[in-house]
DNA sequence: TACCTGTTATATATTCAGTATAACAAGTAT
DNA sequence: ATACTTGTTATACTGAATATATAACAGGTA
């Protein structure tokens, strides 16, 4: 697994680890129908407990980006509401966009980070 | 004011304060060399303690969007590290676009928001 | 002097994060 | 059938973060 957590980071760990799982379905490094490793064998991996990814598992489920299944265990299984989707994204962005006008970059500056990003996810 | 408090939202009430805050700022609804009113005042208007207005304004302070003066209170100044700035965007920015790539939204797709998010701010 | 600023210090209640055990239902492998 | 795996639920505990409540202090203003 490519999983790296910070225990410093003032981002809470399940946090960290549903973020970093959903770049890694973003790259290709996780794909459509995969399995995930069970929520016990990937908290010993980590070295933490097992409620804790499980909580990021259930949180990943509800935002639709995995399913969970008795059988295979955790399967990365998209679920697309993009107008859903856009409005979340939309609010998220107007806070960061927020401070970036504060900061002087310009809208130009802002497309050319969000192309460098998208580039990461496109040569996946 | 314009701040709008949402109690039963799951961000702190600093955190939304501070955010909207920097909105008002990108708006110019608050410019440079403003006072804002008092952590005493603003927390009776909110109907919140003063120790959270205190909160936002000590890291609105610290984040570089006003500085604390004994005679004057709490003013608007823009402190510009643009670097440091991009650095911190481009970190929020990749989780963001990371569930926008899943979720199928298309980089030209979010250009587009981009730009409805700047115009906000640059017509204010 | 009286009043206003931000600031600091305590104390308290509540919620959230993370851990620790334990058990359960349902499926798989032997 | 037995043993083992899966996610899921329940309970209990610790520690940190959030928000509140009083109180006081230093520096500046009217």
């Amino acid at each position: 697994m490519f999983v790296q957590i910070d225990f410093n980071s003032d981002e809470a760990i399940y946090i960290q680890l549903r973020n970093q799982i959903i770049y890694g379905i973003a790259t290709s490094q996780l794909q459509e129908g995969e399995n995930l490793p069970s929520v016990r064998d990937l908290a010993e991996h980590i070295g933490i407990n097992m409620h804790t990814v499980n909580k990021a598992y259930t949180m990943l489920k509800q935002e639709g980006y995995l399913r969970l299944d008795r059988r295979k265990g955790a399967v990365i299984a998209i679920d697309i509401n993009k107008l859903q989707a856009i409005r979340e994204m939309r609010e998220e962005l107007r806070v960061i966009l927020a401070k970036a006008f504060c900061k002087n970059i310009s809208c130009e500056e802002a497309h050319e980070i969000v192309n460098d990003i998208f580039s990461e996810f496109e040569r996946g």
